[in-house]
RNA sequence: GGCGAAUUAGCUCAGCUGGUUAGAGCAGCGGAAUCAUAAUCCGUUUGUCCGGGGUUCGAGUCCCUGAUUCGCCA
């Protein structure tokens, strides 16, 4: 019986770039799809489609765009443009990436819609909201703030008070107003349609699906328990499915009135939209796939599988599979759902507005190795719903330690003995060596803990055996046979029996490595490894490729420069005494009063587009500056009102210090310092960059 | 505020249903080796298992309580 797997990751939202926590997430199902594809089942190779899309529907979009000034499309077409450099970059290996602003979307949520109407778990009711008169739209909680019910704090949510914690709901807000507008919004009232949650029906099939064993994770199995067994006023509630226009989405059909269907609803069904494009396309056919799109979706032994993060537990554990489940075949509730912590950096969490986080894209810009974090975030990896830290010197300790220092350095050892001596050419395994055996016999265990997604236990056992290998290179010592007379055959013998081991060492860092293994493959001159290779070895007589170094070591420099300088945190790891001596003396010999170049480096100056410019109600000097700084948005606050008027400033350029530590002032935060020159007289000027320059650029 | 999770060596983490002197990798320290882009091998130290009570012949493991962190809910 072939196993067909249809996996996703969750869709990320499309108003912004990837983070760090998208790319941890891609990485834990790409490892899991690549360890699946390198599976066979009893009449073929193992059979997986792995889709993912952008959520591009949705009030936050469509204000983005407009503040772009670009319609959503266009917003939503350039952001998808970008995704691709980060999935290859990464080595993340979509069958198709899509959107949710699709046709083959619109049909299926339409139809998925229609379906749960006719069994009756959609109805209409009306539901009162604030309005936004100024803006014309109905204003969602985020847009939203007034003043505490309970202590009078003025700029609180619509939801609680940042001050006294209290909680309290949109309408309950004294002079409410609109965070789009600024404009006091007035309560309306409109029909909304909603998913009858609560459907008794509804509630029986959630219970018995959360429970089928392996389904899901004990613990996302709890947290599902919990909403769906509250009681009084923690009951499961029906849940709201449409907004009114203003809005990017999808109609609701079969009605005259313009409506949309709310963004959480569609965005799942995503899955499906970019699967049936993958199909439809041709792309599956391309690949092997001989059914069509829907006899694949509801197919007995389609395993459908969601990889998400814990934050969306909710969404995927509740509605999706009551969706998917009474809207019919060939709809079918998901198989397995996987969730994932997050991924904070050195214990903090991480926050993209305040710059701590790693961002996937310098990483690529700074050319370090897409495998080094594959790696690491592999090894701290486990089934659980744990977060995951990044620590700067862990990272460095683990790959320089684990992947250069253990793994590769076994080829790199035995490889030129071969080479120069016998010209590339293995012999036959010792039959006595029974660590080898070992090793082929580990494909078994190794395999499971993949299976599990226990990538950290998994690696655990890799290095142990990587350790066994260096071990044996130690007791053998080619480099003293070499200069024996008469220890040729003994020297090959060795050398290959290292190498073999180096090959299967490989096969299990393979899903986790991909590039590397197609490198090590090149360099044995053999065909991709499958998992089924680990029951067999090169033969005698295979001829291998000169060695050429597979892997660099990661250099602390290089993580300082991830991070900016400024916050990495004092690495005390790997570092030689002399090259600290080094350091030591180089500072020493700077004279007072002037600055090192290392010194100037810690500044991050960047080119600084100023996208937006806005007065500050109550500041008499200071602007409110919104800057595009390549790719990511500052709010900056810039104390310039004196000078400049902001409408004229809309679209110059700036220099802004980027690493500046984030300040948090009595309008805001501000995220970084514009320059100015002033003198003694009046007036300040900004500092813009020459012709030419663009937004993200470094100043140097 | 209610519910839940986490807290184990300098760092990252294992420790199943309570059972002998609490483990692994990395870092550290001492040696060896010099094939390998300073990588490797051998040996070795590591610890009020968050604090405080309790149950038990025996608790990192169970119960109570406090602290810190993080979620979910209201």
């Amino acid at each position: 019986m072939p196993r067909r797997l249809f996996v996703t990751t969750a869709l990320p939202y499309a108003n912004g770039a990837f983070h760090i926590g998208h790319i941890m997430e891609y990485i834990q199902a790409d490892i899991w799809v690549r360890f699946q594809r390198m599976q066979a089942d009893a009449d073929g190779p193992r059979i997986v489609h792995f889709v993912g899309a952008d959520d591009a529907h949705g009030a936050p979009i469509m204000l983005a765009a407009e503040k772009a000034g670009q319609t959503p499309e266009e917003f939503i077409g350039a952001i998808q443009r970008a995704r691709k450099q980060y999935l290859d970059g990464f080595h993340l290996e979509y069958d198709n990436w899509h959107s949710t602003h699709s046709p083959e979307n619109s049909a299926l949520s339409q139809d998925i819609f229609r379906r749960l109407k006719a069994k009756n778990l959609v109805y209409s009711k009306p539901v009162e909201q604030f309005y936004d008169p100024v803006k014309g739209m109905y204003l969602a909680d985020r847009y939203l703030k007034g003043e505490c019910p309970n202590c009078g704090a003025k700029d609180q949510y619509g939801d609680a008070c940042e001050n006294c914690s209290s909680v309290y709901g949109a309408t309950a807000l004294k002079n409410p107003y609109s965070t789009l507008s600024g404009a006091m919004p007035v309560l309306k009232t409109s029909d909304h349609y909603f998913f009858k949650l609560s459907d008794p029906e509804c509630v029986a099939f959630l219970r018995e699906w959360l429970q089928v064993p392996g389904r899901l994770q004990p613990q996302v199995v709890n947290k599902a328990w919990e909403w769906l067994d509250g009681e009084g006023d923690k009951a499961l509630g029906d849940w709201d499915i449409s907004r009114d226009p203003p809005y990017f989405g999808i109609r609701v059909p079969d009605i005259a009135e313009e409506k949309y269907l709310y963004v959480w609803l569609d965005a799942p069904i995503g899955y499906l939209a970019s699967l049936k494009h993958y199909f439809e396309s041709g792309k599956a056919k391309a690949k092997g796939e001989s059914i069509t799109f829907e006899e694949f979706l509801c197919a007995e032994d389609t395993e459908q599988i969601h990889f998400i993060g814990k934050d969306i537990i909710y969404f995927h554990t509740l509605f999706w599979p009551a969706m998917l489940k009474f809207a019919g075949a060939p709809y079918k509730a998901p198989d397995h759902v996987y969730v994932h912590g997050f991924i904070g950096v050195s214990g903090e969490k991480m926050s993209k507005s305040r710059g701590t986080g790693i961002d996937p894209l310098r990483y690529l810009e700074l050319g370090m190795n897409p495998e080094w974090l594959r790696y690491y975030i592999a090894a701290k990896l486990n089934a659980a719903v744990e977060d995951v830290d990044f620590n700067p010197d862990d990272f460095i300790a683990r790959v320089n330690s684990d992947l250069v220092g253990k793994y590769i350095n076994i080829a790199s050892r035995c490889a030129g003995f071969l080479t120069k001596k016998f010209g590339g050419k293995l012999v036959a395994v010792e039959s006595s060596n029974a660590l080898i055996r070992e090793m082929q016999s580990a494909a078994k265990s190794i395999a499971e803990m993949y299976d599990s997604r226990e990538f950290g236990k998994a690696l655990r056992d890799v290095m142990a055996l990587a350790d066994k290998a260096n071990s044996f290179v130690d007791q053998v010592k080619p480099w003293d046979l070499a200069k024996k007379a008469g220890g040729e055959a003994a020297l090959q013998q060795a050398c290959s029996d290292a190498l073999q081991m180096f090959r299967l060492l490989t096969l299990y860092l393979k899903p986790i490595l991909p590039k590397l293994a197609q490198d090590v493959e090149r360099f044995f001159a053999i065909p991709a490894l499958a998992w089924n290779d680990a029951r067999n070895l090169l033969p005698a007589g295979h001829v291998i490729k000169p060695y050429q170094h597979l892997m660099t070591r990661v250099e602390e420099k290089q993580l300082g420069a991830l991070f900016g300088i400024e916050s990495v945190p004092q690495v005390t790891a790997p570092q030689r005494h002399a090259e600290k001596q080094h350091h030591a003396a180089k500072e020493q010999s700077v004279t007072e009063g002037t600055i090192s170049i290392d010194d100037f480096n810690k500044l991050d100056l960047r080119v600084a587009k100023i996208v937006k410019a806005e007065h500050v109600e109550g500041a008499d000097k200071l602007l409110k500056l919104t800057l595009d700084v390549g790719g990511t948005t500052r709010t900056v606050f810039a104390g310039i009102k004196a000078a400049y008027a902001p409408e004229a400033l809309e679209g110059q350029l700036a220099v802004v210090v980027a690493n500046l530590a984030p300040r948090k002032m009595k309008f805001g935060v501000s995220e970084g310092m514009v320059l100015a020159a002033s003198g003694d007289g009046p007036g300040i000027f900004l500092i813009s960059p020459g012709a030419g320059a663009g937004p993200g650029m470094r100043v140097k």
